[in-house]
RNA sequence: GAAUAGGUGGAC
């Protein structure tokens, strides 16, 4: 892409802030750091301004790379250019502080959002609810969704992810199952994603063979285990010393042309 | 007109 986008430029076609941007986020989601710097001293360079798009892509991009420093550091320059954040930008932000275990950041974040005028929607909301149940705050998470729905989004399939992982951590089936029936009632369907939630709760109290029935339920409705569906697996059959079944699931997941990562 | 943000595993 970066070839082609060089070519192009050369061929006389001006990159704008848009272009810039794609190429941005592919660098950045490559983890192409070094080069990812070049090219925004040559967007510099050119002329090119970044908007907020494209430093909430940056922003994003440096987190993912674990460069937390950089990524407050851009996060100051939008400020520094008084530039006003956006729901997109806040609710990128506060999904940093959730995957950085900073739930009281995430949740004062989104007061000073609302108190600004931005309105949260689902992003916002499913990152707010996935923190508090990592937590085990099931009580205030539900809260939350309330108030979700009574904006008017209604529970995605990701959302009610959020949920039944956080259940599955926090070794309560019962309460997965529960939220897990009420989403497929509400006409959402699961995905490998979600199956390989509740496969792991289920490994987590050493309920093998409901972790098996759970498989192969996802198989039967279409799905297929992928290698997180193994590896969780493999480890529970570890975790109880079943060195055996353990193997033997690593052998069928290669059987299946899965390798491991 | 086109670009950005949310949900799973890896034991000891």
């Amino acid at each position: 892409a970066l070839i082609l986008f060089k070519s192009m430029c050369s061929n006389g076609v001006m990159p704008n802030t848009v272009t810039c941007t794609i190429i941005i986020d592919g660098l950045l989601k490559v983890g192409s750091i070094t080069e990812f710097l070049k090219f925004l001293t040559e967007m510099d360079e050119i002329g090119i301004v970044p908007n907020l798009y494209t430093f909430n892509t940056i922003i994003n991009g440096m987190c993912k790379a674990q460069m937390l420093d950089m990524a407050w550091g851009f996060l100051g320059i939008v400020m520094k250019r008084g530039l006003v954040l956006d729901v997109v930008l806040y609710s990128t932000l506060i999904s940093i502080l959730i995957n950085n275990s900073n739930l009281e950041q995430a949740c004062k974040l989104f007061g000073e959002m609302v108190k600004e005028g931005v309105t949260p929607n689902m992003f916002t909301y499913t990152s707010l609810i996935t923190g508090l149940c990592r937590e085990g705050n099931f009580l205030r998470a539900w809260c939350l969704l309330e108030e979700m729905v009574e904006k008017g989004f209604a529970p995605d399939r990701i959302v009610y992810t959020s949920l039944i992982s956080g259940f599955c951590k926090h070794k309560k089936m019962k309460k997965a199952e529960e939220v897990f029936r009420k989403m497929q009632e509400n006409g959402l369907t699961a995905d490998a994603y979600l199956y390989n939630c509740l496969i792991d709760g289920y490994c987590k109290l050493f309920l093998m063979d409901f972790a098996i029935s759970k498989m192969d339920k996802m198989i039967q409705y279409g799905l297929t285990p992928d290698v997180v569906t193994y590896t969780i697996l493999i480890n529970g059959y570890r975790k109880m010393g079943d060195k055996d079944k353990a193997l033997k699931m690593y052998k069928l997941m290669l059987k299946q042309g899965i390798s491991p990562d």
